[in-house]
Formats: C-alpha cells, structure tokens, sequence
DNA sequence: GTCTATACAGTGATAGAC
DNA sequence: GTCTATCACTGTATAGAC
C-alpha cells in the first residue's frame, strides 16, 4: 500500500509551499507541521540539520526544476522557442503572479547570507543561460546579457509589483512585454 | 541639552534600518534594542503597539519620504526634471544598490497582509506619479502607464537582482537602462 | 518511521523602581 | 523617560516509547 508521506523528497515541495508562504523566519515548525502533515519528530528524522537542512533542500529542488524546464531548453538548438517556452514555464510556476519567488525573498532578506551560493548560482544561471539564447538570435555579446538581466530583473519587479497591488494580472501584462521586447 | 533620543521621531529611522535588514520576523526585541540603544521599556514607551506599532511608523515616514522628494516633483511642471530627480532620489535612497526597498520585502511576505494599505499605496502613487509625468511627457495615458509600471516594476527587480548577485552595480546599470528609456 | 513528552533558549510584552 | 526584573508564551530541537 502506497503511504501517504514516505520519502525525503515527498515532503519537501510541501515545505517550499510553507517557505513561500511565511519566508523563512515566519516558517515556524507550527506552520511547517501543520503544512506537511508530520509530527516534529518525522520532521527531524527527515532533516536532521532543522529549518536550514528544509531550506536547502527546497532549493535545491527548484534549481533542480529550473535548470531541467528552463535553463536547459535555454542552452539547446532552438533558442527563440526556448525563450517562448521559458516565458510558459514561468508564467505557470508563479501561477500567473499568484505565487512569489523563494530565491528572490531569500536575497532581499538576510536569508541571502546564509545561502548565498544557492540564491547567486540561481540568478546567476538564469541569467547565462538566457543570454546564451540570446546570443544565437543574433544579439551580440554584451547586448545579450543586458537584455538577460533586465529580462530576469523585470519577472522579479514584476512578482513584487503585482503581490503589491494585488493584481496578479499586473504580472501577466509585464510578463508579455518583456517577451515582446525579446522576439 | 540635546539628549541623544528624545523623541520618537528619531527612533524611527533606527527602526528602519532595523527592519530593513532583517525583515518583518527577523526583527525581534534583541535586534531592534540594539539597533536603538533603547531598553525594552522605552520602545514600549515610544510605541505601545509593540512591533505593528513600529513597523506602521517606518513605513509612514517611508511614504512621507518619498511623496516629498519623489512623487511631489513628479506632479509639479517639470516632468523632465522630475524624472531625472526621481532616478537621482532613488539611487540615492537605495544607496546605489546596497539598500533594499522595505516595502518591497513586506510585499512578497505575508506582512502584506498586515500592511496591506500602506504597501499598496506606496506602489500606487509611485506608479500614479510616475504615469502623470509621461503623460506631460507627451505619451499617451495607456502607454504612460505602462512605462511606470514597467520602470517601478524595474527597480524593484533591480534591487533584487544586485542583492542576490551581491553586485550593486547591476542596480547602478538597470536603473541607468531605466531612464534612458523614459528619457 | 512516527508519535508524545519535554528541554531550554528566546520571544513579545508588562510592571515597578528610580 | 529609562532602567531592571520578570511574565507567559512560542521557538527550535531532542529523547524515548512504541
């Protein structure tokens, strides 16, 4: 019989949606065992390093799901429908500006600190692998990773911008002219 | 005699500094009274209300701020003047690159929603501002708009970017992409 | 592997001396 | 108006039963 919560990695996209939600200060073992289902002691037996072994495992989790549905796609042949798809993707996992970026509340708190590798390798990949596509449409060098990380910069402003006003359909509508302004 | 913290006006800006670099939760009692070289009981003196109470504070002088230096120039009659004193204002206040916008942190966190009125209106008459200027401008009320959206939207995404790269050039360079585009 | 019980530091907040 | 002392509570983390 299949049990509900059996391995490490079940649980962790449970905890990234608690992270999301509260920041990593306000993922209080309350909430995160409320958000998981399991008791404190599973909790621990699963992360024995405590909030800053769920924390790393959440993020490697979406460096592990970025780099295979957006930086990949990014680094192959077709690069304008790499770009196309990157948008998609990134529409949907922000669920059209309903959802917020972990990496990016980690960087502007001092969670940056305590996992600055994960939260620079992050912007730092999507911003390479973006401006390599770039590059084959046929932007030189430098004009590519400006427009990389204007790109990358303006989906963050975006996300902060439209959880401000609470119109997620802000982020849709700088989503698309960012794309515009690419292709 | 000047004493050195007499009144709660002063402790404000301390706050500030305070909640900025350790966010919402971040900030407890220990932080905060070291921030302030006050003893919990003249914290609780200047502000009754506890941490909602100070938080409040911080971001009304914030809105204060910037609706003297930024948006107030923005309705005046110089709207090319204005714009420039805006991207000068905020380098200025983000300190190039090395502060981040509290309001933005307490936007992507659940403090949102305890703030949610003063969060939404420093968006609003930022971008409100901003659009009555490219309306001066000569650009149409739709595409005004959206060019203040996009620029708000840019800096955010900027001061995000360059804390997460710990580069703040990347912030001098985006907003510097910014204004060359309004201007 | 999951639960209960619990340790023990740190939390926001208050009271009272000065 | 500022300090010290202290409150009740919640925080993370651990131990041990099952």
């Amino acid at each position: 019989m299949a049990r509900l919560v059996a391995e490490r990695e079940d649980v962790v996209p449970l905890l990234a949606e608690v992270f999301r939600r509260y920041g990593f200060e306000g993922a209080t073992l309350a909430r995160i065992t409320e958000g998981t289902k399991l008791g404190k002691g599973s909790i621990y037996h699963f992360f024995p390093g405590g909030k800053d072994d769920m924390a790393e495992a959440v993020l490697a989790l979406i460096d592990d799901w970025f780099a295979a549905n957006v930086f990949a796609p990014l680094r192959g042949g077709d690069a304008q429908g790499a770009i196309t798809r990157m948008f998609d993707e990134t529409r949907r996992y922000f669920d059209a500006g309903n959802k917020v970026c972990l990496v990016g509340m980690f960087a502007l708190g001092h969670e940056r600190d305590r996992f600055s590798s994960r939260v620079q390798g992050y912007f730092k990949a999507w911003i390479d692998a973006l401006a390599g596509a770039l590059r084959h449409c046929g932007h030189g060098a430098r004009e590519a990773r400006q427009l990389a990380e204007e790109t990358v910069a303006g989906i963050q402003g975006a996300l902060v911008l439209a959880r401000a006003l609470q119109e997620p359909k802000t982020f849709e509508a700088a989503l698309a002219r960012l794309q515009a302004r690419l292709q």
